[in-house]
DNA sequence: TTGAAAGCGCTAACAC
DNA sequence: GTGTTAGCGCTTTCAA
């Protein structure tokens, strides 16, 4: 037997010996069914292994609780906790989540956006790549939509950790911990670096007489590049080398760790090193890194909490922005000397909690 | 304008002054429609925001080229490798990939496999939740389907690292490095622990006169068991104290590091340590870990192609079983002594390559 | 409670 | 090439 190729709600029908909308009533109302004849459908279904055709049912009118999450990639580190965060609040409240990758590649992106509206989804959560300037498309968009990661002013809705503030807390923690000369490293290639440098001269200049200083180089997220600044500062005289590093990713951060020790100086004893992005991928380092606690994972929740919102609300009559900043907190360790950094794994470090 | 809520094919249609089945034919096949009347259609369907209702068009006929991925969580190494392989061969074959996970949980898996189901996915891989004796449903799939991760000898398709060679090969590895006495650690409880520890035993015993125990003890992913086991197999007396560990997972193997540490030992000096299962979140430890090289990639990719191979083949009369085995590789680092352990981040260990 | 019938938006086959 | 039409499988009225 079922050597058929689909088994459709008729067959099921004709299975259990009732009409064809008793069985839809089955599925979908079952209170409207006595419970006997639910308990033949039912069981009449299992026999004949029938799965509902989805596309009829979403053609038909039914409603998807199930929402699309577009990242770029699901290798860096907020991605994945996006998706994490995301796929929990979505569960919490009785939503699934699909979850597609665009490889930073624009068109596939768009692909899986009319793919998701397409299906009728109740919602699309998107990360948007990695470029300078990212606009969100002007259509607006016919289901709730919210975009995470991004700090924006035009209409829409948008998640992000507060990039100015989080750019005050690091700058605040290196003249708390007693810095006189701090560089900051990486290009501010993408507009939350650019809100993060502001944020930590802001403090700088209004709350401290520390120096500082900004080194505008290197990709804003190689390693290689952050060794190379790290070295390259270790390597100055002693009165001009800073005693403090800020770099503007934990992947640099990373990198000038190592920079700074292969130019024969300790970390933290000589010059302390901070992160900014709370990337658990770049944890894996000999000094367990100061940076921010990972924010992702609140991103994807926050994210869920729009969609939902904008489910439930009324349509707006005037498209508004809505942006919501997520306060950053910091994670205070070793690599700045506010933490033992003993001999085994930290803790702190395991990497898994935050993904 | 555009305040209505869905632009169908007839408004475009309309719009542009052209039958409906002509801009069907646009958008599936643009090359039976005069250039002229494609830009005009397009046009149309451009200003009116116009996204084809993709269950309207499965529904009529169409196929999916979309694959879909159920995993159980998205934190776990080899979780996110598959996923990043199962998505980059999709790609290269002109195929999409949506991804699912179901937190470990049957009932929420079913449900999105019906659901990739009901939307005619082209396609579904699953890696099974980590359970002792999982077995696929026994319902023959109506749809290309692959297992991922797991062997299995029952009709259907799986892809798996081959954990019997897995065992081989990091036996052979400690006693080639010259260990007198071996203790294999941690709790046999999946399949695949299983065959890694009969792939050992039979190593040890066929090609070495090497002294092995199994410590069956702690949970399987427990680096605070790892610990525990680590510190009190150090504290032995040092006549029947092992010279190498083989943890039967990463997680294990690097609290081990941290448990022959805290006892006062060195590793690789004293102790050396290895782990099995190539998890890129383990690797957070002070000493580089030797293990197997990340596979999960490799099992993603394969997957992909056993599903393409399912699409394109004639379908079978008998059910069979076709078990693919990915042949393990060996990760050979400070922590059993063969590379040394410098004071940088050690580019092996950069995990982002990995995941 | 149940059964019959009207579409949902689209594709593909057909005639023009 | 272009336009017309018959369903795809299901949900939801509406009568019975």
């Amino acid at each position: 037997m079922s050597r058929q190729t689909t088994v459709t709600i008729t067959d099921v029908a004709r299975e259990a010996g009732v009409a064809l909308g008793s069985v839809s009533n089955a599925f979908n109302h079952p209170d409207k069914v006595r419970p006997e004849t639910l308990a033949r459908i039912r069981e009449a279904a299992d026999r004949l292994g029938y799965a509902p055709n989805q596309s009829a049912r979403m053609l038909a009118g039914g409603k998807n609780r199930l929402f699309g999450l577009i990242l770029p990639s699901l290798d860096h580190g907020v991605s994945l906790q996006i998706a994490n965060g995301a796929n929990a609040e979505a569960r919490k409240h009785g939503y699934g989540l699909l979850i597609a990758t665009a490889q930073t590649d624009e068109e596939i992106a768009h692909r899986y956006r009319d793919y998701f509206m397409g299906t009728q989804t109740a919602g699309i959560l998107m990360q948007p790549p990695a470029v300078l300037n990212w606009q969100p498309p002007a259509h607006p968009p016919r289901i709730p939509l919210a975009f995470l990661d991004i700090q924006c002013d035009v209409p829409g809705h948008f998640v992000a950790a507060d990039n100015f503030a989080l750019g005050e807390l690091l700058a605040r923690h290196a003249f708390k911990s007693g810095a006189q000369r701090v560089a900051i490293i990486g290009k501010p290639s993408l507009n939350r670096l650019v809100l993060r440098v502001k944020g930590m001269e802001h403090a700088f200049t209004t709350e401290s007489d520390c120096a500082f200083e900004v080194v505008e180089e290197g990709a804003w997220n190689s390693a290689h590049d952050g060794l190379d600044l790290g070295r390259r500062l270790a390597e100055r005289p002693e009165d001009t080398r800073p005693d403090f590093i800020i770099a503007l990713t934990d992947t640099l951060a990373t990198g000038a760790i190592s920079g700074v020790r292969a130019a024969g100086l300790r970390v933290p004893g000589d010059i302390r090193v901070a992160g900014c992005d709370g990337n658990p991928l770049a944890w894996t380092g000999p000094v367990p890194l100061t940076t921010i606690a990972p924010i992702g994972y609140e991103l994807g929740r926050r994210g869920v909490h729009q969609l939902i919102a904008q489910i439930e609300e009324e349509p707006e009559h005037e498209p508004e922005n809505h942006q919501e900043l997520v306060r950053p907190f910091l994670l205070a360790r070793a690599s700045t000397g506010m933490n033992r950094s003993d001999d085994f794994a930290d803790p702190d470090i395991d990497i898994s909690g935050y993904l």
